[in-house]
DNA sequence: TATCAAATGCAACATTGTTGCGTTTGATAT
DNA sequence: ATATCAAACGCAACAATGTTGCATTTGATA
């Protein structure tokens, strides 16, 4: 098995995903390090780290992929069974990690991997729409 | 307002929706229609029938992007809050029309649209596992 | 400090989707 | 049947996003 290594971009792009409260893009990411490193590092990267379970991806419907830390007690294979909201207007994505969703699939499915993305507008943007 | 035509190419891939039972990406359609039209009028074509609310599209975690019919009783404006099931091996995607995730959401939210995509192995797959 | 694979940089490429603009075509009225 | 006119189209050019191969660098360990 492959021996994972701290590099400074990958901890750098942690401290990046530590700081922010919204779900981020690779094009936000590579721009947030200044390019510290190139941008086919930052793929890199967030393949790992999605494949180690450390942040997870978020697609929505407008084709916009972003990435947001998994807050779960442990490191561990988990799945990412919550919502997340795509806001039209400021276009912010964020985890709304206590909303859920129950549903009842035939057995004969085996789910490995959820995307539960709901659009629209974010408390923000409603408030200041009125 | 805009008054809508029914070209050829537009019943082309209304057609093509009609036969498939998966859902289709934007590639497989015009391979479908055999070159009758350029691969920019898909994209408008499957622009309008979305806005028009005649197919929804899909957004799965690996990136692909794919579209089916709406069956719904109506043409009006709906929200498709059914799941889709993207199946790991055979690439597939499938609406799952029965399975309507509940969940709660804060007041203060606004939702247009939803994105729910389970993926893993399809029924099929998983038999052909064993 | 030597070692060695993990990680990176760079270039090149593929895929997907968008935009502008001149041309064609489908629906409607004459 | 024909004229009309905007909806829809074709084409070219472009942008954004993501991938791959390979030589080079670098982090952890001995
Ligand atoms: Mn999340
Ligand atoms: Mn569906
Ligand atoms: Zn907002
Ligand atoms: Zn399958």
């Amino acid at each position: 098995m492959k021996i994972a290594r701290n590099t400074t971009a990958k901890t750098a792009v942690l401290e990046i995903f530590e700081k922010s409260k919204t779900a981020l893009s690779h094009a936000e990411i590579h721009k947030l390090t200044e390019d510290l490193c190139d941008r086919v590092t930052i793929y890199r990267i967030l393949d790992r780290l999605v494949n180690d379970d450390v942040v997870h991806k978020i697609v929505n419907l407008d084709g916009t992929v972003k990435y947001a830390k998994c807050h779960h007690n442990a490191q561990r294979v988990h799945i990412h069974n919550h919502a997340h909201f795509s806001c039209e207007k400021c276009l912010e994505v964020t985890c709304l990690e206590n909303v859920k969703p129950s549903y009842i699939i035939p057995h004969n499915y085996k789910v490995n991997d959820i995307n539960f993305t709901l659009s629209g507008l974010c408390p923000n943007c409603l408030n200041s729409n009125i």
